[in-house]
DNA sequence: GCAATACATGACCAACTTGGTAAGGATTCT
DNA sequence: AGAATCCTTACCAAGTTGGTCATGTATTGC
């Protein structure tokens, strides 16, 4: 799976929302930019698609800032995915011209798409109030590479 | 999942060298290309790659070509991603500067990492010698999107 | 030996994507 | 009014992708 920079960060900051909860009003882009040292020029674009996409509400103006638009619970990593680089879920077949499509290509169709399907099922898993409960676990073990 | 055409046209070669089998002597690039519709020239970087990884064997000289290096039933979808795309398996954490990696980074790597392997796996469960088999098959049902 | 066949290799290129910056506009609080 | 803060559009450098081209090298058949 390649992970866009722009997912990890829309990632980092919706969880960050997630933390931070409700109380204390909307959370302003540099208090998440400061926190997950993330380029505050580039997030202001990925929370702009977040937002488009229904996962944060914002709120202009000073004192403004931004919230989950819905339950923590009710967001996944995948909504987030898919919000930002596209609901490009499915392979696209090379081989478009359907009536010569061999039952090759069929199969390998097939194939790739199941793997998508897992995937994107494993990321529907994971919820942000998953992670942010996870994150304030204290003495978890580390994940090493 | 994203999915090049670099990595398709190998899957595509791939199976249709399966599909010939050892009998009948080693297949030439033409002929894959006609039969599925591939543009030769990049073909030829892409059997190339395959064989790198050794995935294929070549013959070269009048009357060569390629035929699998393993028994079809040993090489899986994750085998040719793999080839292709190089062992980008497991995506890398933006935030490497481990010391300051957040708990909430933390955790989101383990849950990308998870998709990732859920990912490979189901490739892992797709062999050449399936595919081969599927694509005999008559009367299959049609994949539609 | 020679020509034809067919893989091998590296250079090159246009188009697109990615990651990020810049600047000005709109909205709200005090 | 003025400060804070989000919104929007435009722009740019660098890398990746999807190919093409030219040329080299190995093998077979005559």
């Amino acid at each position: 799976m390649r992970l866009s920079a722009r997912t990890e960060y829309a990632a980092i900051a919706a969880v960050e929302l997630a933390r931070r909860g409700d109380a204390g009003g909307p959370v302003g882009m540099k208090t998440i930019c400061d926190a997950q040292r993330v380029p505050p020029r580039f997030l202001v674009h990925i929370l702009l698609q977040l937002k488009r996409a229904g996962i944060v509400a914002s709120v202009r103006g000073a004192g403004g800032g931004y919230r989950l638009a819905r339950p923590a619970a009710a967001i996944t990593l995948r909504d987030i995915r898919e919000a930002v680089e596209g609901a490009t879920e499915r392979p696209a077949p090379l081989t478009a011209d359907l009536a010569g499509a061999s039952r090759a290509a069929t199969a390998l169709l097939a194939a790739w798409d199941g793997a998508a399907r897992a995937e994107a099922e494993a990321l529907a898993r994971v919820t942000l109030a998953d992670l942010a409960a996870r994150s304030r676990e204290p003495g978890q073990a580390m994940y090493y590479i």
